[in-house]
RNA sequence: GCCCCCAUCGUCUAGGGGACUAGGACGUGGGCCUUUCAAGCCCAAAACAGGGGUUCGAAUCCCCUUGGGGGCACCA
């Protein structure tokens, strides 16, 4: 058996996106592990905003992220769209905060004010690019006595604050999904930690708040690997305790080869995919699913169960089972589960999700039709949208068969308005079309005709549904009613009769 | 170029020295069932990247190579 996770103190986590994006798959899986811990525990989830960078703002992503999460069936306690005890969740309204602590770094000689503008910085870097070394800071203000330092400053010269990376020695951090990291601080760069706009960078932002907020386990995506130790370095200047690091790895295209990039992401959109949250209810997926599919991508509970509700994850997520190699997200394992899903939905409740996407199509859905229909369209779905076009024909008043498909299997147009004719003639003296009812009769017309019952319920199924792969028949029949039926196969033989 | 991470079937993974002729799932092929299509059930093909160690014994531990991924911004 597998135990569920370490600490069952109740944990504080947070997601922290930044709104220049839309809400992807990665993303979502982080909000989603952070979630199933925090309701594991009886701990708290935060929604906090790093929305630090002002240029890439995009105001509507934030509702994205929300509207997305909710769909998941992921929700918070305290957030940027609701507040809570240790705010506020958004960045940008703590400038403030982080330029204390900037300060309270300057002074402990952790960090220090930079005069170098960008220009001079921007020459650097293609200086060191050619020469192929590492690109680095300089330090050409990093030995600046800090009262001519912190004069210029207020004077009001332009200057960012960085940190006083230690020119010696190594740092050791360590994730939960690996080994401990230890690095040489020399290949560890003076980043930048308060803009010359005096807003801080990720970096700094990201201890205070976590530090502030009282986070006990942090996840972000393994993309953050690389400052890692900076962010171990900047919690030592602080002689603050870190939290648990989780780094789940990156999702990588379909094709294994790179993660996905705009390009990828506007390609599979033609092709009737996609990798935001918000577009999957449109694609026909189940929130279920969806929730079900990311969460396996990385984390497994053992080599049996794979079906799993968000209860069931509540309940047997992990940490120690989570994987740190890149995933290849896969699409088709995606429908699989949407279709396990959709199975295991009450009937009613499928019938539900089921009516828009018939609105969608252009169908007036009559509500205790559509109730008739449901049970038959629940095993044949992968996804919600492909409803209409199995089923559409409940809807319409009359259906337009192929001619050459309502050619039966190895017949002739004759033969095969013969045939109807009979089903037609059969079926009339029926009152009662039901599958019990009508199951017998025409089997044995088929007999009598010597054809295959495959044969005569193929024309049957094309007249009456105007399609050639349709849901079974004699269900399907009842629900179209006798009438209907009869109009059809009317029209069946008519239009056979003109071949 | 420099730094870091990762490495089991095509894909997601189980596996944490002997229970491995390496298990499951998706996908693929075949079969059963059958009024079509599904669903369900059964079967099959399919992997420990390579090379060195350590050990009585290695998919599991160590090293190297290779491959893949991530990062090197006054973005996050």
């Amino acid at each position: 058996m597998t135990s569920p996770t370490q600490s069952l103190k109740p944990v504080r986590v947070r997601f922290a996106p930044s709104p220049t994006g839309r809400l992807h798959l990665g993303g979502a899986r982080t909000a989603l592990y952070n979630y199933l811990l925090a309701r594991q525990t009886g701990g708290q989830f935060i929604l906090r905003l790093e929305d630090t960078d002002r240029k890439r703002y995009q105001p509507e992503t934030e509702k994205e992220i929300v509207d997305g999460l909710h769909w998941l069936g992921i929700d918070w306690d305290e957030g940027f769209d609701r507040g809570g005890p240790f705010g506020p969740y958004r960045q940008s309204e703590r400038k403030d905060i982080y330029l204390e602590y900037a300060h309270q770094l300057i002074d402990s000689g952790h960090a220090y004010f930079c005069f170098c503008s960008p220009e001079r910085l921007q020459t650097l870097r293609q200086a060191q690019l050619e020469k192929k070394q590492q690109i680095h800071y300089d330090g050409t203000c990093r030995d600046i006595p800090l009262e001519k330092s912190r004069a210029r400053a207020a004077a009001g010269e332009r200057h960012v604050i960085r940190f006083k990376m230690p020119r010696e020695g190594s740092i050791k951090v360590k994730d939960a999904l690996r080994e401990e990291i230890i690095i040489d601080n020399r290949t560890l760069d003076d980043s930048i930690l308060v803009k010359s706009d005096g807003l801080a960078l990720y970096h700094l932002a990201v201890v205070v708040d976590d530090h502030l907020m009282k986070i006990t386990h942090v996840f972000r995506g393994s993309e953050w690997l690389s400052t890692f130790p900076l962010h171990g370095h900047i919690y030592q200047a602080f002689g603050w305790e870190q939290p648990v690091w989780v780094h789940p790895s990156v999702f990588l295209k379909p094709s294994g080869k790179g993660k996905m990039s705009k390009r990828d992401t506007a390609q599979l959109m033609k092709d009737g995919q996609s990798i935001f949250i918000t577009d999957m209810a449109d694609l026909g997926y189940l929130p279920e699913a969806v929730v079900n599919w990311i969460a396996l991508m990385g984390w497994s509970y053992d080599d049996q169960m794979e079906f799993f509700t968000m209860n069931d994850l509540i309940e047997k997520f992990s940490i120690e089972k989570l994987n740190p190699s890149p995933a290849a997200i896969s699409f088709s394992k995606l429908d699989h589960f949407n279709g396990l899903h959709i199975r295991n939905l009450a009937l009613d409740d499928l019938t539900k999700r089921l009516k828009p996407f018939f609105q969608k199509a252009g169908y007036t859905v009559d509500d205790e039709r559509l109730q008739e229909i449901t049970p038959l369209l629940q095993i044949r779905l992968k996804t919600l949208d492909e409803a209409p076009e199995k089923a559409g024909f409940f809807f319409k008043e009359e259906v337009k068969p192929r001619p050459d498909e309502l050619i039966g299997e190895k017949m002739t147009a004759v033969e095969s308005a013969m045939a109807a004719q009979r089903v037609f003639e059969v079926l009339k003296e029926l009152l009662d079309i039901s599958p019990q009812t009508i199951e017998e009769p025409l089997r044995n017309l088929a007999d009598e005709l010597h054809l295959q019952t495959g044969q005569l319920f193929g024309i049957l199924r094309v007249a009456v549904t105007g399609q050639k792969v349709s849901t079974p028949l004699f269900e399907s029949m009842a629900i179209i009613g006798r009438t209907n039926v009869l109009k059809r196969l009317q029209q069946a033989v008519q239009i056979l009769e003109t071949l």
